[in-house]
DNA sequence: CAGATGAAAATTATCTATAATTTATGACGG
DNA sequence: CCGTCATAAATTATAGATAATTTTCATCTG
């Protein structure tokens, strides 16, 4: 997420739009007036209206046109059928890359599980996560599955740190690495059934809410 | 394809690049300058800018910042990755959509396949056909998945025009008829799959191209 | 003389500033 | 209490200015 310099204006600005969103900064259904965000970055306006549309390509944010935009609300639904797109994609693509994969990356893939599993929050769990489904996906080498992949991965990301808004506790990856395990030994389909499993898990838990009152949350593991 | 004066401008010009992007009028690897295309539609240049975006974000053009535009290039690999994509999340969106199919969709669905085999070109059958698979899907409710599926149709129909650009044969749509009896049984799984192989199915052709040259296409049948 | 190098010009994308529609808001009159 | 009109705010579109890139062409080197 580092700003390159030689990315445009409206690439920048929708990257931070979409760390607030997805971190929750930005709550769904919040507006988005381009004249308060053009004037926060010291640009015009223009720009911004790009950065908009990329988010709404993203799912992010949707606009009604003449009415604004505004950040996309998800509920339970939405969550779900995220997961059950994540499912179908990620397996597709790991059925493509697993005879590319080669020791080395599913030895990166090890060190992500295991850093995973030591993560002090939600935040740096979730990037770890993230690097693991793409160690092992990438070398599918099929650039529109991955970015429709990295799409719904944000969205996820976006559930995930709702539910875990305070509390925290490192998971042990068993599903991970029941993954590696399986493409170490040349069972593709099976560390592809463990991977669609894992990824439409949505597991219960007992959550405190910021304003400090315990309810149910579901949350994506994976 | 109604150019609504509800929208933006933005969004119509879109719908009228992507239309020529997907009839091929607009050859891969094309520039899209946005000065030329503001002039012929008699607009501005920021508007055209947002429909390039529009584009981008469907797949069917791709941009470099700062060094312009272009009509996205599509080979083989990314026909099969298309088709593949489809056949994954339209084998999802079917599972979801079959408990709530109800007798009138599936004889309008049957009713399009009839159409189907009957089209007395590739634009006829391309429109109907993507009119039956909307129809057994769209019960889903799953407005995610259902916006990616369109945009994956969209690539498809692209190619499928590009494969059949002079002679053309209302195809006999074995698939569809099987589909549809699956359904009608109460058999979903089976009709998961014969969906899941149908869309994927990419048969050998010979086509003669623009130039008068004949050549080895593969084309997508569904 | 062929090919490479580098600077100037033209082309193109990007951004800012301003104007024109459209939608939302609140007051007034029926 | 409801509908209409005026005002305010925000989105959409235009035109002009800036910055980057590509092209052209002349010059230098081998």
């Amino acid at each position: 997420m580092t700003t390159n310099k030689a990315d445009t204006l409206a690439i920048r600005i929708s990257r931070v739009l979409a760390e607030r969103i997805i971190s929750g900064a930005l709550e769904p259904g919040a507006r988005l007036r381009q004249d308060h965000v053009a004037a926060e970055f010291g640009a015009s306006h223009v720009p911004v209206r790009e950065a908009f549309q990329r988010l709404e390509a993203q799912g992010l944010a949707i606009s009604e046109p003449r009415r604004g935009v505004r950040v996309a609300a998800f509920d339970l639904r939405e969550v779900r059928e995220v997961a059950e797109m994540r499912a179908a994609l990620e397996a597709l693509a790991l059925r493509h890359a697993a005879p590319h994969l080669t020791r080395a990356i599913l030895d990166q893939a090890e060190e992500a599980t295991r850093a995973g599993e030591k993560s002090p929050d939600v935040r740096a769990w979730e990037e770890v996560n993230r690097r693991f489904h793409r160690l092992i996906l990438t070398p599918c080498a099929m650039p529109r599955l991955l970015a429709s992949i990295d799409d719904l991965h944000a969205a996820s990301a976006r559930f995930l740190f709702s539910a875990w808004r305070a509390e925290w506790e490192a998971p042990t990856e068993h599903d991970h690495h029941a993954i590696l395990a399986a493409l170490r030994g040349g069972q593709t389909e099976a560390a592809v059934t463990i991977l669609a499993r894992h990824v439409q898990w949505i597991g219960r838990r007992p959550v405190t809410t910021a304003s400090g009152a315990t309810r149910e949350a579901f949350a994506i593991v994976g």
